[in-house]
DNA sequence: CTTTCATATGAATATCTATTCATATTATAT
DNA sequence: ATATAATATGAATAGATATTCATATGAAAG
């Protein structure tokens, strides 16, 4: 593959996103169901100010999107193919768990 | 997805592994052809002892395996699953940017 | 066995980043 | 207008990690 600087440079930010323990557990709660911040802390026992930080990152890189419905913001996966990606980590570490 | 701890800490380990533009340059290489760490250092144009650091995180985490020819010792990609992530995320990448 | 070349390693450092704490903003309801 | 609830933000901190420097290890050749 021929790749330039400016792509292994996105792609690298792209996949360190998705190198968090906090921000995998976010996406994957998001993928059942629009949540807002304090439901997302609650569920993952952290605090809100954490999540929003985290909902910050994911937002900037277009990984969530929001939806404002009063006082409350949702906020939802931008796109399934977020989740087609963590299909294919997944994918990889089930294979390295069989092979062991 | 029903996704519990181990799994998640598995996975979110995996892609930090992608997540820096070093190891994702080596990766490339490495994906065109086997190389030694010196050629490695070389091409990236950084030291060698930089590049030996990083590819023993690649062989801890068996994206890499090496092969011994007297002095030399060649690394090469472990599987050829491991371009597949790069791929997956190399569309998303683009997607984006058609996007914009 | 000593020299040379390729690679690995450990400690030190500097940068980055996730989380916390305190506080600010924003929207609704009273 | 003020109180309340939901969320965002900025500064501070602690922990992680990429790179460098100096040195060690290992293999082959003389």
């Amino acid at each position: 593959m021929e790749l330039n600087e400016q792509i292994t440079e996105k792609l690298s930010t792209f996949f360190k996103i998705f190198g968090d323990y906090t921000r995998l557990r976010m996406l994957n709660l998001l993928s059942e169901k629009a949540s807002c911040v304090g439901e997302i802390a609650e569920n993952l026992g952290m605090e809100q100010s954490a999540i929003s930080h985290q909902l910050k990152v994911l937002k900037n890189h277009d990984l969530v999107r929001t939806k404002q419905e009063g006082k409350q913001i949702y906020y939802m996966l931008s796109d399934d193919h977020i989740m087609k990606i963590f299909k294919t980590g997944l994918e990889h570490i089930e294979e390295e768990m069989d092979e062991k």
